[in-house]
DNA sequence: GCGACAG
DNA sequence: ATCTTGTCGC
């Protein structure tokens, strides 16, 4: 099973000065410096949805199958939202309900895509870098709009792609998923480079703009909440 | 001072 | 994130 470092979990942020030092700490611990997983035969979907109140939350992570792309185990947890929604604080929210649903899954993937950020967030430090950390995992992040940086639009195929840079800085990639479709932007968390990545990225969205871990969490999370209310 | 701003 | 109607297309 997974191991979570939940020591980072016990003082939480009360403000977001405290957070944003807690993203500056654990920023040095990311691994960076290599390829990653080159083969990858599960995946892990990360995301959670939101009652209307904006604080009831479910979170779910389902693991994947990369041969056949089906679900192959799944764990939801459900909640409350445990910090308010700030940009580039967004982790902060739903970090303890996803690393509940994390630690109650008995396959550990061989690669965690969050809904969201890695190093594309003014600290570096983005929700998929914030899991890898605590989880150890390669660790990526696939977002569906831009936090900040630039890029050219990508060519209009399947697979074409272009940086996202921030102070010229190559800090992600927006990629082409499916041909004419608005790209998304991949951006690495923990022990994995971006063209792995976005190799993985492409592998996993066969179809669809967003990739299949993103979408089955999405549909489980949101199923979930339906059935708690 | 005026926008931009993951989910 | 979530609220929302119809609409175009396979």
């Amino acid at each position: 099973m997974i191991s979570v470092d939940i020591r980072e979990l016990h003082a939480w942020p009360e403000t977001p000065e405290e957070a944003a030092a807690i993203q500056d700490r654990l920023r040095p611990l990311l691994d960076l410096g290599h390829p990653g997983p080159r083969t990858v035969r599960t995946a892990a979907g990360l995301d959670v949805a939101y009652a209307e109140d904006g604080d009831r939350l479910a979170a779910t992570v389902v693991v994947l199958d990369t041969t056949t792309l089906k679900v192959i185990e799944e764990s939801t947890v459900v909640g409350t939202a445990a910090f308010d929604y700030v940009p580039g604080l967004f982790a902060f929210r739903e970090l303890p309900a996803l690393v509940d649903a994390l630690r109650r899954l008995t396959i550990v993937p061989d690669l965690l895509v969050s809904d969201g950020h890695g190093l594309a967030h003014p600290r570096r430090f983005g929700l998929a870098c914030h899991v890898g950390a605590l989880t150890g995992l390669p660790s990526i992040g696939v977002g569906k709009t831009r936090l900040l940086g630039s890029y050219d639009p990508p060519g209009e195929r399947r697979g074409d792609a272009s940086p996202l840079t921030d102070g010229g800085e190559v800090v992600g990639r927006a990629l082409r998923t499916q041909p004419r479709v608005k790209p998304v932007f991949v951006s690495v968390g923990h022990r994995i480079d971006l063209d792995t990545a976005c190799r993985h990225v492409l592998a996993l969205s066969p179809r669809y703009r967003l990739p299949e871990t993103t979408r089955q969490a999405d549909r489980l999370c949101r199923e979930a909440l339906r059935r708690a209310a």
